[in-house]
DNA sequence: GTAATACCTATAGTTACTAGAGGTTCAAGT
DNA sequence: ACTTGAACCTCTAGTAACTATAGGTATTAC
């Protein structure tokens, strides 16, 4: 990750897990849980047994966190944090990986946009009246009433 | 569902739970598994304890496939089917519940348009050197060349 | 010294299914 | 009637990416 060789000080800084989720945005939990599986190095710890972070830490977990806000599945940030560790590679590898990523999030959505659009289509032609006579409930019960949604496969992730 | 009184006839004819799933557009596993979560009714079993299906069943898992490509949540579709079982009710709940999922889906549209068009301006200034001038990198390294995209929460639905 | 807070491990729960093991039943062909 | 293959059955575990909980230890502030 384009690491600054640490400055041999003998003043360094540690800071604990608390500290660190703070610091790059979430939880301690997720930290731990990057750690066990493998995206964090093991921290190592103090006499009580407890992690200690340098600021190294806090910008490698960061650009994790960065790396899946814009989606990235974990899988992904694995490999993006290994090309980072790798900086005289040819990025070309990188930029794959994010024009597939972007291949990905257009096609969600081209999807949403088109659920959205049906939404508002069955909202607005709800007259207010009862259940039997409402143009959502018709519209979810007769696919042929929907001009737009397609069925689909799995989840995904960002809200 | 705005079910039609079933024509008593002495010819109904029944399905096994491959046909209704190629019927209405899911697999067996997930009408078994509809079934257990209280989705569906438990079927009727034949001789040898298999499950047999009237039309009816079809509609139904229709209404819950299709609500489900729509992005509501099983939980949601659970509420739909409750309201869509009682068709002299006002409704306002629907009315309510679909505008609730719209809100949701413009929120998710609005992240996802800015992880799109950051992606776009991230790839568009590679300029196809190294992994160390590399701008994806950077962008994921440090939050502040990053525009729009911001933290989030949780996962969600919809591909 | 003590009390509040932060930390530790290990396990289970979340969503909406999907996949697999290991066995039974059905429908068709001979 | 017999056999084969597809369809079906139940039960359990696995998926993604965490989050939550229980039950215990360490650190820090007063």
């Amino acid at each position: 990750m384009k690491e600054q060789k640490p400055a041999p000080s003998t003043t360094e800084r540690y800071i604990g897990i608390g500290e660190l989720a703070r610091e790059s945005g979430c939880k301690p939990e997720t930290v731990r849980y990057y750690e066990q599986i493998g995206l964090l190095p093991s921290a190592p710890r103090n006499e009580g047994n407890q992690r200690r972070y340098t600021t190294a830490a806090i910008r490698r977990l960061t650009f994790i966190r960065h790396a899946r806000d814009f989606g990235f599945s974990v899988e992904a940030v694995r490999e993006l944090l290994e090309m980072a560790d790798h900086p005289a590679m040819p990025c070309q590898e990188v930029d794959t990986l994010a024009k597939h990523h972007l291949a990905e999030v257009e096609a969600r959505l081209a999807r949403l946009t088109a659920v959205r659009d049906e939404l508002k289509r069955m909202i607005n032609q709800c007259a207010g009246g009862s259940v039997g006579q409402c143009h959502i409930i018709d519209v979810l019960s007769d696919h042929r009433l929907c001009h737009q949604v397609e069925p689909h496969g799995g989840a995904d992730v960002i809200g």
